[in-house]
DNA sequence: TGCTGTGAAACCGTTCACAGCT
DNA sequence: AGCTGTGAACGGTTTCACAGCA
């Protein structure tokens, strides 16, 4: 039994494995299967068995000889690596179509995370709530209110020229990770993990593949 | 002069940097910049110059040397290759909150697509709009209307246990590329680019990050 | 026997460094 | 002289194949 296996790669793509093996896993306890093997899982969802397990060794050993997976126990320790054993408090700068669907989305208030927050600069919205009662606040209060919801996590769904001084304000205010959907690279913050993404770029990913048929 | 550079690799994160270079070029001509060389592109947008030659160097030649990339040039040859030349229509399934921002999106409307229907089960959003005026159509009809409406690329904004039904009904109307935003993997469907991305990924991969620090 | 965990091999993408064109 | 385009070196990730444990 090694102490838990070195972790000093983690890479972007074992990152996304993870999140999508989580929920195979979730999967498979909501019908009830106890136990998997990782030639199971990688032929019921289309991964490969090999990498599921040098993935997962990566932080500890998981599993049991000649026999697999505990399910339940898997989808514990997954969440633990990946931080789901918590819930993250994230904010949402721009009370906009898209953070507004964000908001009220399922997926950004499930397991390990709760929107507790809209900011807008429109003066129409603030004061108002979303679907789901999120309360949109004046974007102007970034720095206080983020500190003082206790706020870890920052989207930012406002427009491009916006998003680099709410990025700022978001960091001011105690973020330390900030998912960018505008369509602008948002440089590097000392102390807070960036990541931009914008959705467009899938489309035209699909737009060019299509060119090359 | 090599007749058009091989494009066997044209692999997912190759695409993705050309969509980074592409926004990069444009923000250099709307700021009339001429000419630009690999390195000096490489400085200002945070990339690396050998990468940026490497990439366009796989569809041709683009740059001229001792002097660089004319950025117009640059930019029309890279809509070309990424097929952004011409406006390809998209249809969305799923007329909640995310189909409707991403509808109304300025992203997605933009060079290259137009979204041109949206698709609901609801009865009470059926023959309504969106604020950017996209006709909310019956999800039944999404073979008949997609077809005739001249799809390519369907977008699926749906709940989970609807994503896989909506996709085929796409393919059934001539889509040949989907987007699916649904926490659900839309196994491959023939002669259909599926490309599944769930949002939450990017969340819990902060998450991770965020717990490894 | 059956499966995990893991070194070793194969593969792929990135970076280097320079030949060659303007 | 300056910068592109590219073969060669490098580093990282994926796949293979098996030793070792239940």
């Amino acid at each position: 039994m090694s102490e838990k296996g070195r972790i000093e790669s983690a890479s972007e793509a074992t990152t996304l494995r993870l999140s999508l093996l989580l929920r195979c896993v979730r999967t498979l306890d909501a019908a009830g299967v106890r136990t998997i093997s990782s030639s199971a899982l990688a032929e019921r969802f289309g991964l490969n068995s090999a990498q599921i397990r040098k993935d997962l060794a990566m932080f500890g050993e998981f599993g049991v000889r000649g026999v697999g997976y505990h399910v339940t126990e898997l989808m514990s320790r997954l969440k633990e690596v990946m931080g789901l054993d918590r819930t993250r408090v994230v904010v949402i700068v721009g009370a906009g179509n898209l953070g507004q669907a964000l908001a009220d989305s399922r997926n950004f208030n499930g397991e390990g995370f709760t929107v507790a927050a809209l900011f807008d600069v429109d003066g129409r919205k603030i004061g108002g709530r979303s679907r789901t009662v999120v309360l949109i606040r004046d974007a102007s209060g970034i720095p206080v209110d983020a500190q003082q919801i206790g706020a870890e996590i920052g989207i930012l769904a406002v427009p491009p020229d916006a998003a680099v001084a709410a990025a700022e304000a978001l960091a001011r205010g105690g973020v330390r990770a900030i998912l960018n959907f505008a369509p602008v690279t948002v440089p590097p913050i000392s102390d807070v993990i960036v990541k931009n993404m914008d959705l467009s770029f899938f489309l035209e990913g699909l737009s060019f593949q299509l060119a090359r048929m």
